[in-house]
DNA sequence: ATTATTGTACCATGCTCTTAATACATTGAT
DNA sequence: ATCAATGTATTAAGAGCATGGTACAATAAT
């Protein structure tokens, strides 16, 4: 299954924040070996290039070391891994909620706008 | 002052989402005119055919419309205004949900991150 | 020793975005 | 009638991204 990418931004962004989250959330276990750089390129219909600069990407965060011959591996430091997810969270909070103020919503409207999210897919009538 | 861009996106998109916080949040007005391309493009120290793509973006969503030689004036229907603060705000956090369910954390998890932004710029230690 | 696999490097091509420089048609003001 | 300002279109150039293809060095397995 070919991952799914917007044409919005680079492919090898996307496949980094994509590998990042894996490695996050566990799906690559820290000091875990990782599939080679020809192995997820085919499982991300993408070209081995790209997702080389990819994973160079997350070696300069830490998050992924080179072995020259034996493979790559995540980073076996788990609190690493979990500054990478605070870092993340922070990141992501701070932008949705600088977005919000842009058009004129503020925190208890993130707060409401959340809520209801709570059950189903958001539907939403009137904010502000 | 020039408008601030990010590299990882084509900048005809980021002026494009601009302006439309500037029509949603009210700078620009229902109805109202709005300055020319030349002027905006000046404005935002972008080449004029960049910030033409950006308004004619916005003509297709029906925030704007071209009146030949008078100008551009904002949309004098002020629920289709309100209708993509909405879409725009579900739009927003629903990605903001996804991102964060990615690196294993849910709703609570936003909750509590949104309400460490209360006061200050959020700091954050262990989520999750 | 030989082979296969690994990460890594290079180059050419095509595509999109951005800029720059013009140019044209239309309309309001003079 | 003339002029200025408007939106709009066109072309050429350069930069970055993605692909395809090829190649090399280092190591693990045989």
């Amino acid at each position: 299954m070919p991952w799914s990418f917007n044409s919005e931004r680079p492919i090898f962004l996307q496949i980094m924040e994509h590998i990042r989250s894996d490695i996050i959330c566990g799906r690559y276990g820290a000091g875990e070996k990782i599939p080679s750089v020809r192995e997820l390129a085919a499982e991300a219909a993408v070209n081995p290039n790209t997702m080389q600069r990819a994973l160079s990407a997350l070696e300069e965060a830490g998050l992924l070391s080179a072995q020259r011959t034996s493979g790559r591996f995540v980073t076996d430091n788990r609190e690493v891994i979990e500054a990478a997810r605070s870092a993340l969270a922070n990141e992501l909070t701070r932008e949705y909620l600088q977005k919000l103020k842009k058009i004129g919503l503020g925190l208890p409207d993130a707060l409401s706008l959340i809520n209801s999210f709570e059950k189903g897919e958001g539907e939403n009538g009137s904010n502000s």
